[in-house]
DNA sequence: CGTCTATTTGAATGTACTCAAAAGCGGTGG
DNA sequence: CCACCGCTTTTGAGTACATTCAAATAGACG
């Protein structure tokens, strides 16, 4: 169980057994099943969430009660609302289950004290906070700069094995298009 | 000409006399003229900018050669092509002066050797960029769930200062749309 | 096997785009 | 001070692409 998430570490950074261990230390356990929800938009994120299996999905609801899907998360992924985790505010995501998930939860105050207890996770953290600018910033360009049939493609290859895993209807989601138009598009790309 | 930086770290840590002595001396000036280049894609980018005076537009130039806005930048912003000065890989944005520009320039060695010697910057700057991360989730939430028309609104909420010193063309292409299109929304709306 | 959900297909509609041209605006030099 | 030039914005007409709404088909699961 833990030696995923200290895999996932490693590839980072390099710790001792004993950082190893005050780090699993402060991982909670966290099973739900398909349909529950993991953070549900108002509530106050206190938690930072690894996904060891399974998979989610970070929407938001507009105005008009229309989903959003802003973001997937699946294997050796983190997820949780990070506008109210760092800035507690409530949040606006919601984050649910497409499959039954298995997930650790770090909370921030006990974020925070491995942060001063053990620096390198510093680094850690700074660098994933930074791919998750990086990679929005990405998916802006992608947006600004390519039209729906390329951007379908561009998702198909940077995420082979979320196609097999998530309904279509969620990938048109995703895209900002209707399931309608995205089977339109894979019909032209038989 | 420090005394607007140092205005504007005090707003998120409080640093003593000595410390503000430290971290004015690792600034370096930059004065760029409208249309000048800060950053050329492919640059190695080893400087994060802040803007003392002016504006600017971070852009990417895509495959079929069209220039996309991903941010605009004025008093009080900082500005740098992040994947690069964080990453270490060659700069995919250009930014360039909208007007004539007065720019405060520290070097990534020195932004680290400051983080460590005065560690209230750790918190200023994982601020600063957890603030960008938010901001950028703000944009694509809202090229997700709102029409051109309200997209263009909110724009204008969020920025009325830019509205007068951007032109409209320029405003268009960060909306994502020609500039024909953004002249008949703006007739609607008079 | 049957029901519920997801996907596909079709036709009509709407929104933004392209291309082309006209109008507006600002700065420069005579 | 005004006329001209270059650049920005607006307007018009036709086109392309995604949407809507409705219905048919396909798949998954108990």
């Amino acid at each position: 169980m833990h030696q995923v998430i200290l895999n996932h570490v490693s590839k980072i950074i390099t710790l001792t057994p004993e950082e190893k261990e005050e780090f699993v230390s402060i991982l909670q356990e966290i099973k739900l099943s398909k349909k529950e929800k993991l953070i549900t938009e108002g509530d106050n994120v206190d938690y930072n969430y690894f996904v060891v299996k399974g998979c989610l999905k970070a929407s938001y609801t507009d105005d008009s009660e229309n989903e959003h899907i802003l973001q997937f998360a699946m294997e050796d992924w983190w997820i949780s609302d990070y506008e109210s985790f760092f800035n507690h505010v409530p949040a606006r995501l919601t984050v649910e289950c497409l499959e039954d998930c298995t997930l650790l939860a770090i909370h921030k105050d006990a974020q925070n004290e491995l942060l001063k207890r053990i620096p390198k996770f510093e680094r850690f953290f700074r660098i994933k906070i930074t791919n998750a600018f990086i990679s929005l910033r990405a998916r802006v360009l992608s947006s600004l700069s390519k039209n729906t049939k390329e951007r379908y493609l561009e998702f198909y290859e940077k995420y082979p094995q979320l196609e097999h895993r998530i309904a279509n209807y969620h990938i048109a989601n995703f895209l900002g298009i209707k399931p309608e138009s995205l089977s339109r598009i894979r019909k032209e790309l038989v």
